[in-house]
DNA sequence: CTAATTTATGACCAATTGGTAATAAATTAT
DNA sequence: ATAATTTATTACCAATTGGTCATAAATTAG
């Protein structure tokens, strides 16, 4: 099916930031792979770059360094783009840091749901969830979205409300889980899945603030692994 | 005792950021209270603002703010000070940075333990100290250790070891309180001390980030009680 | 009174910031 | 071939950044 650049453009607004429209443009911006055929090119001269990659360059630079700390250089050095195609590709840098911070928070998403659904066991799928977060914060760059509350957070609307929406799907996945748990007798019956699952979140943001500069992943795993034994 | 100034400022750099100097130093900015009759005023122009006050002015903007936010200007309005002068007193913005964080590690600490001091009993003395740092980071400000420990502890070696000193300090003061609570019947005795100091820091960490853009006071505060009761 | 010393003030500075515009190059449509 | 369109690259921009310096003012020492 063909699409004028209008309706390519307008489909692009609608769906920023989402998986699929990141893996459809990566397809397109690869001129060189027609043995899709129905990879359409629009008309102009053809990106040279991957978007998805450089998305994924500037995530890693706003995830490590902070938003204020990431200048523009710092993100052309890591993307190798120049100032004028990234503007082009992303806006400017607020709305290039909202892609970088969506795709960081979707993906990590899907990738501990994955792991989740490895599990048999209820509580299991939990210990599950947590290490693979644990794991992500593991190094001292912490959780992208941590980082950003704590930054950005106060000061900024957008940040903010897409930060609550983000945790609302988490804890929302986190009290189903542990409501399973619960009632496959993992879980004493008299706590409160939504209350577990809200001390979860507030120690897991704790753990990727503390690795940070304080504590070790050991010490943090033993804590986190001690209070999911206190619910059982 | 008559102090020649080249003795002051050898002292100045010793004793830099404790409370002590600060407390003589504001003493010796005000010349019109002679009434000391040993606050020897040095040779010059004397000062015209009060330096704890600046201090604490200069703590707030980066509390409220972080590092890199905080400009040079905006430090000078709160503080109501020139570059020179701002210069002059604290050094360049990172060393005014570490005085600033410094003065609210020690001067908050001093302060949960004027709290603690209150209480009889040993899990009324944890209770009141979770209480009161959850008051101080209660605003969407939230703990300034914490900030910092996010915003700069992976990139700033300074700033790190300062986080680990009072860390452990806290960490110190909260493992004494829980095991006296424990020797004193009000918390399990199988429990240890230490990881349950860990697990409270974690905790608070947690909440003083979440504070900021996810969860409100009250959903804390429920998850911090439930914890400390979990302990029973 | 004069010299020495410290502080307050504002001018000054190079570098960096985020952001724009002009131009050249590469492609498709006609 | 030419026009239209998109992208890549470079030059450019005003504003702000952290930081210094020169000078004037206020004080003490002698």
């Amino acid at each position: 099916m063909i699409q004028p650049v209008a309706k390519i453009d307008q489909w692009k607004l609608d769906m920023r930031a989402t998986t699929e429209y990141i893996l459809d443009r990566s397809v397109i911006n690869y001129p060189g792979s027609m043995v899709e055929a129905h990879a359409k090119r629009s008309v102009g001269r053809p990106r040279e770059f991957d978007e998805e990659a450089a998305l994924e360059a500037a995530m890693d630079a706003f995830w490590q360094k902070g938003y204020e700390s990431t200048s523009l250089s710092d993100l052309c050095d890591c993307t190798g783009l120049h100032k004028g195609s990234l503007y082009q590709a992303f806006g400017d840098k607020h709305q290039l840091f909202m892609r970088a911070l969506t795709h960081y928070a979707e993906s990590e998403f899907d990738e501990v749901m994955d792991v989740v659904k490895e599990e048999e066991s209820a509580l299991g799928r939990v210990r599950a969830a947590v290490g693979k977060i644990c794991d992500d914060a593991g190094n001292d760059k912490g959780c992208m979205m941590i980082n950003s509350m704590v930054e950005l957070a106060p000061h900024d609307p957008e940040v903010k409300a897409a930060l609550k929406k983000f945790g609302e799907q988490r804890l929302n996945a986190m009290t189903q889980m542990i409501g399973e748990a619960q009632q496959a007798g993992e879980i004493r019956a008299e706590l409160d899945p939504e209350k577990l699952a809200r001390q979860l979140m507030i120690t897991l943001a704790g753990s990727a603030a503390m690795v940070k500069g304080f504590l070790g992943q050991d010490e943090i795993l033993d804590v986190i692994e001690n209070v999911i034994t206190s619910w059982t």
